[in-house]
RNA sequence: GGGCGUGUAGUUCAGUGGUAGAACGCUACGUUGACAUCGUAGAGGUCAUAAGUUCAAUUCUUAUCACGCCCA
C-alpha cells in the first residue's frame, strides 16, 4: 500500500480557515467557571512578523491550546497598535513616491490616507499570525485607534489630568531633528561611537590667563551660560567668579563654581549649556543661569546663534567653528576618545535636547501601586529575576513624556482659548463649558492642542481597553485580571511597567497575575538578527518549506527561561522529522487497520506492552502538563518528544507487530485498538506544540467520532495510574534491555543483526526467564531469538553475557571471534572494581555513614552488593571463554 | 561605575548536594512489509579556574577569568 505524504502547505492553510470557520477560537462557556486568559502583545500595523514575534506567539498559543483543553473558558485576545510615527513615516514615504508631501495636505486628509492604508496593509501581521496557528479569537480583534480604544485614552488622559497626574510644563526632552517630534526617554538609545573631544581656551576677562575646557560639542559654545569648575580644584580656586569670553562668540560669562565639574575629566573645566545638555540643564538650575537655545527644530543654527552660523546644521556648524577657533589660535588639542552618543530608536539620528513645551506623565506616582504589587507577589516575573530589574527601573523613574508633534494617533483632548488656558475634557463641548466657567461671560475660541498621544500611552490600556472598559462588559468581570502576558524583556519598562501603572490605576487591580519574559531569537552563532547583518531569517521562509508546525516545536523546544533562543535550520529539520514520524507510525496503524472506534474499558487491557505504553505515557502526560503550567515549555516538549519517539515508536510498535502477525484474534484486537488509542492521546498532549499536524491526524482517523469533537476542542488527559499496569511497565522494560543487550553483542562481536541467535538461561528462577516464556513471541520477533533453549550448548559460537545481573548464553549459528569480547568485559570488571573499591572506601568512613542520609547509605551497600555479584558473573563468563 | 545573566559532549542546551543527560552532528553497520525526513550499535565530558563550607560539590559560598545584556 501507498501512503501519501504530510503536505504541510495544503493541511496547514485548510485547518486554519476551518478553525476560525467553526469559531473554535472563542471562548467557550462551561461548568468549570474557571477562566484563562491572555492579551497579546499587541504587534503594530507596519510591522511583519519576524522570529521574535514567532517564538513570543508560539508560546501563548502553548498555553492557550493547554488550558483551552484543560476545560478552562480561555480568551485570547489579538490586535495591533497604531505606531504613531512608524506608520506615519510609512504613509509619508508612500505619498512622497506619489509625488505628494505629506504638508500639501491638510491634517484631516493625511490621517485619511493613513487609514486606508491601515485597512489595505494593517492586517498583514495579523494573517501571519493566523498561519503560525495561533489560536485567537479573531472576532474580538481591536485596534488602539479604534473608536473604543480612543475613548478609553481620552478618558484615561482627562482622568489623570484632573488628578494631576497628566501636565504641561516647558522642559528639556529628548526632540529627534528628523521626525521633529519629542520622544521618551526610553525611546532613545545610547551608543557608543568614536568622537573627539576638542580642548579650547577660553581667554579670561582683564587678564593673560585662559582656561581650557573639553567638550565633544563645540558648536553649543553658541549657548553657553557659564564655565563650571569643582569647589574642590585647587587649579581653578581662584578663577572662580571671573568672567571669561566665549572665543568666537564674543560673549562673557561666569566661572563658577559646581560639583558636577569632574575634575579628573578632560581639563577639569567645563563648559555650561542648560538649553542643550540635561546634566547642564540641572546646573542651570542650581546656579539660576540663563538658557540659550540656539536650535531650530530641525537641528540648525537660529537666530541667538552667531550670525555666520545662521541657518548652519549643527555637524556643519561644528565642523566651522573649529575651523574659526583654529584660526584664532583658541583650540588647543583634538583627542580621540570613546563616548556615549544618544540616537533615536526610530529616525537613527542623534538625538537633540530641546527646550519645549510637553505633555508628562507623573509616573513615580502612578509607580507606586505597580511596585507594591509586585512585591506582594500579585503579579510575579518568569523567570524572576526579571523583577529585580522592574524594581530598578521603577525606583528611577522619570516624568514620561507623552505628547507627540506627529498627526497620526489619539489628539490630546486639551482646547486652548485666545489667553492660553487649557481645557481638557472629553470632547469640545464638555471644555467650552470649562472655558466658560473661566472666562466669564467673555468671549472666547478654542482651538484643540495639535500634539498626539506616544503610541504606548495607549498600549498601556491594552489589558482593559479590549475587553471594553471604560463600559462595563461581560468580558471585563471575566477575564480581567488576565492570566499571563507573555512577552520580551525589551519591552518590561515601555509597555509591561505602564500596563501595570494604568491597570492598577484605573482598574484597582493588576492587569495580570504573571509575566513571563523570554529571551531574543539570534542566529545559530549567537548574533543578533539584523538587515545589516544579513543572518535574519524570515519565519515564512520557514514555515513554507517546513511547516508552521516545525517551526512552532522548535522555538518551544529552545525557550530555555533565560537564555536566547540560537536558532539554526537543522534544528527545524530535526523537529520536521520528529512530525513525518508521527505521520509514518500513524500509516503503521493505517495499513494495519488498528482503528479506535469505540471508548476503550481500561479494565479489559490484557497485554503486557500495553499496559507498559500506558503507564509510560501516564508519566509522560504528567510531565508534560507540570512542566506547562511551569512555563518549561522546553521540558514540556522534550518529554512529549521523547516518549512518542523512543517509546511508542522505538518499542511499543515494534513489540505490536509480532502480536499482529499472531494468530490470536483477541490478542489482535486489543492491540489494534489501543494502539489507536493510545495514538489519539499523543496527537492530544502534542496538540499544544504542533496543533495543524495533529488536529489533521485527528480528523484522518477519524477521533472526532470517538470523543465527539474536534482535537482542538477536546479535553487534556488525565489518565490515572493503574497499579495492574505497574508491573508489566518494568517487566517491559526489563525485556528492552534484554533486547538491548542481544543487539549490542552481536555488534560487538560484528556480528550482522539480521543474524537471529538462540538463547539459553542459565538461571531457571531468574525474572527474565519467566518474562520470556510470557512474551516468547515478542522476544524471538523483536530480539531476533531462533530458538529459547531448554539446556546450555557448550560450544565455540556460544557466548554468555549479564543482563540485569542475570546470566543467559547466546548461540549463534557462525563462527565469533571471542578474544574481543574477553577483553570487553576485562575492561568492565576493572570499572567495577574501582568503583567497588570507592564505594567501600566511603563506607569504611565513619562521618559518612553517621551523617549521610539513610537512604543513600543504604543504596550504596546495595550498589556493592550488586556490582560484586556482578563482579563475580562477568569473572565466571571470563574463565569459561578460556 | 551600578545591576543582571551565562560558562556542562564537536554544536545547541537540560539537569542535580550522593555513579553526568537530551537533541543535532560524528563513526560503523543496515533497505527486517510504518518510517533513509529511517533503523541498530557506538565514540565523545577534570561540568571555566581557584579557594572555602560539607561525610560528600558540577550543584552552595567567595574570588578570578571569559562572554553577553541593561542602566549611568
Amino acid at each position: 500500500m501507498e501512503f501519501k505524504k504530510y503536505n504541510h502547505i495544503k493541511e496547514e492553510k485548510k485547518i486554519s480557515d476551518f478553525w476560525i470557520k467553526k469559531g473554535l477560537f472563542k471562548p467557550k462557556k462551561n461548568n468549570s467557571n474557571k477562566k484563562f486568559s491572555i492579551v497579546i502583545p499587541p504587534p503594530n500595523i507596519t510591522g511583519r512578523l519576524h522570529m521574535g514575534h514567532a517564538l513570543n506567539n508560539s508560546l501563548q498559543d502553548v498555553l492557550v491550546r493547554f488550558n483551552r483543553m484543560k476545560g478552562l473558558e480561555t480568551l485570547w485576545q489579538p490586535g495591533t497598535d497604531h505606531a504613531g510615527i512608524a506608520t506615519q513615516a510609512v504613509v509619508e514615504n508612500k505619498l512622497l513616491k506619489e509625488g505628494v508631501k505629506k504638508n500639501d495636505l491638510s491634517r484631516e486628509k493625511f490621517i485619511e490616507n493613513v487609514w486606508k492604508w491601515k485597512e489595505e496593509s494593517g492586517s498583514i501581521i495579523l494573517d501571519q499570525l493566523k498561519k503560525l496557528g495561533c489560536s485567537c479569537d479573531w472576532s474580538r480583534t481591536r485596534f488602539t485607534m479604534d473608536e473604543d480604544l480612543s475613548r478609553a485614552v481620552i478618558k484615561v488622559f482627562v482622568d489623570l489630568y484632573n488628578n494631576k497626574l497628566i501636565y504641561k510644563d516647558k522642559k528639556l526632552v529628548n526632540w529627534d531633528t528628523k521626525l521633529q517630534t519629542a520622544i521618551s526617554d526610553l525611546e532613545v538609545v545610547q551608543k557608543d561611537v568614536q568622537s573627539q573631544l576638542y580642548y579650547i581656551d577660553y581667554p579670561i576677562e582683564n587678564s593673560d590667563q585662559k582656561i581650557t575646557i573639553a567638550t565633544t560639542r563645540p558648536e553649543t559654545m553658541m549657548g553657553d551660560s557659564a564655565v563650571a569648575v569643582n569647589p574642590n580644584d585647587k587649579r581653578y580656586f581662584n578663577l572662580i567668579g571671573k568672567n571669561v569670553l566665549i572665543p568666537i562668540v564674543d560673549r562673557t560669562i561666569k566661572i563658577i563654581s559646581d560639583r558636577y565639574a569632574d575634575p579628573e575629566q578632560g581639563s577639569g573645566a567645563v563648559k555650561i549649556t542648560p538649553a542643550h545638555d540635561f546634566n547642564d540643564y540641572e546646573v542651570g538650575k542650581r546656579n539660576k543661569l540663563k538658557i540659550i537655545n540656539i536650535f531650530e527644530k530641525n537641528g540648525k543654527i537660529n537666530q541667538f546663534g552667531v550670525k555666520e552660523f545662521h541657518g548652519l546644521d549643527r555637524f556643519e556648524a561644528r565642523k566651522l567653528l573649529i575651523k574659526r577657533l583654529k584660526e584664532k589660535g583658541y583650540l588647543v588639542k583634538i583627542e580621540n576618545i570613546k563616548n556615549k552618543v544618544p540616537y533615536g530608536d526610530r529616525s537613527n539620528t542623534i538625538i537633540e535636547p530641546l527646550l519645549t513645551e510637553q505633555w508628562f506623565v507623573d509616573a513615580k506616582k502612578l509607580s507606586k501601586k505597580p511596585v507594591k504589587i509586585v512585591k506582594e507577589g500579585k503579579t510575579t516575573f518568569f523567570p524572576n529575576n526579571w523583577s529585580k530589574t522592574f524594581f530598578q527601573w521603577m525606583s528611577e523613574i522619570e516624568p514620561w513624556c507623552i505628547s507627540r508633534q506627529i498627526w497620526w494617533g489619539h489628539r490630546i483632548p486639551a482646547w486652548y482659548d485666545e489667553n492660553g488656558n487649557i481645557f481638557v475634557a472629553e470632547n469640545k463641548k464638555d471644555a467650552a463649558v470649562l472655558a466658560k466657567k473661566k472666562n466669564k461671560n467673555k468671549k472666547f475660541k478654542l482651538t484643540q492642542e495639535t500634539d498626539v498621544l506616544d503610541t504606548w500611552f495607549s498600549s498601556a490600556l491594552w489589558p482593559f481597553a479590549t475587553l471594553g472598559w471604560p463600559k462595563k462588559t461581560k468580558e471585563l468581570d471575566k477575564f480581567y485580571p488576565t492570566s499571563v502576558l507573555v512577552t520580551g524583556f525589551d519591552i518590561i519598562f515601555f509597555w509591561v511597567a505602564r500596563m501595570l501603572m494604568m491597570g492598577n490605576y484605573f482598574k484597582k487591580n493588576t492587569p495580570f497575575h504573571k509575566v513571563y519574559v523570554h529571551a531574543l531569537v539570534r542566529d545559530e552563532k549567537g548574533q543578533k538578527m539584523s538587515k545589516s547583518k544579513g543572518n535574519v531569517i524570515d519565519p515564512l521562509d520557514l514555515i513554507n518549506e517546513y511547516g508552521a508546525d516545525s517551526l512552532r516545536f522548535t522555538l518551544i523546544s529552545m525557550a530555555s527561561p533565560g537564555r536566547d533562543v540560537k536558532l539554526s535550520k537543522d534544528r527545524v529539520t530535526g523537529n520536521r522529522n520528529f512530525i513525518t514520524k508521527i505521520w509514518s507510525a500513524n500509516n503503521f496503524l493505517k495499513i494495519n487497520n488498528c482503528k479506535y472506534d469505540k471508548k476503550i474499558n481500561l479494565n479489559s487491557i490484557k497485554l503486557p506492552v500495553n499496559h507498559w505504553i500506558y503507564s509510560e505515557f501516564i508519566q509522560t502526560q504528567n510531565l508534560v502538563t507540570k512542566n506547562i503550567e511551569i512555563f518549561r515549555f522546553d521540558e514540556a516538549a522534550k518529554y512529549a518528544y521523547q516518549f512518542v519517539w523512543h517509546y511508542y515508536c522505538d518499542w511499543y510498535l515494534e513489540f505490536l507487530k509480532p502480536i499482529l502477525n499472531s494468530k490470536n484474534k483477541g490478542e489482535i484486537k486489543e492491540a489494534k485498538t489501543f494502539s489507536s488509542f493510545m495514538m489519539a492521546n499523543i496527537l492530544k498532549i502534542l496538540h499544544p506544540f504542533i496543533p495543524f499536524f495533529t488536529e489533521n491526524l485527528w480528523s484522518l482517523n477519524s477521533y472526532k467520532n470517538i470523543y465527539n469533537n474536534f482535537l482542538i476542542s477536546s479535553s487534556w488527559p488525565v489518565f490515572k495510574k493503574i497499579s495492574r499496569f505497574s508491573k508489566n511497565q518494568n517487566n517491559i522494560n526489563y525485556l528492552i534491555e534484554l533486547i538491548s543487550s542481544i543487539r549490542s553483542t552481536k555488534a560487538e562481536l560484528k556480528i550482522t543483526p539480521k543474524l537471529y541467535c538462540d538463547v539459553f538461561f542459565n538461571e531457571k528462577s531468574g525474572k527474565l526467564n519467566k518474562l520470556v516464556n510470557e512474551n516468547m513471541n515478542l522476544i524471538k520477533q523483536v530480539g531476533r531469538v531462533n530458538n529459547v533453549l531448554k539446556s546450555k550448548i557448550k560450544d565455540k559460537n556460544s557466548l554468555d553475557i549479564l543482563v540485569c545481573n542475570e546470566k543467559l548464553s547466546l548461540n549463534f549459528n557462525e563462527d565469533i571471534n571471542l578474544t574481543s569480547q574477553k577483553e570487553r568485559i576485562l575492561q568492565k570488571i576493572d570499572s567495577i572494581n574501582k568503583q567497588i573499591v570507592g564505594l567501600n572506601n566511603k563506607l569504611k568512613n565513619k562521618a559518612y555513614v553517621t551523617n549521610a542520609p539513610k537512604e543513600i547509605v543504604k543504596n550504596d551497600k546495595n550498589l556493592v552488593k550488586e556490582l560484586t555479584i556482578e563482579d563475580k558473573k562477568l569473572r565466571s563468563i571470563v574463565s569459561s571463554i578460556n
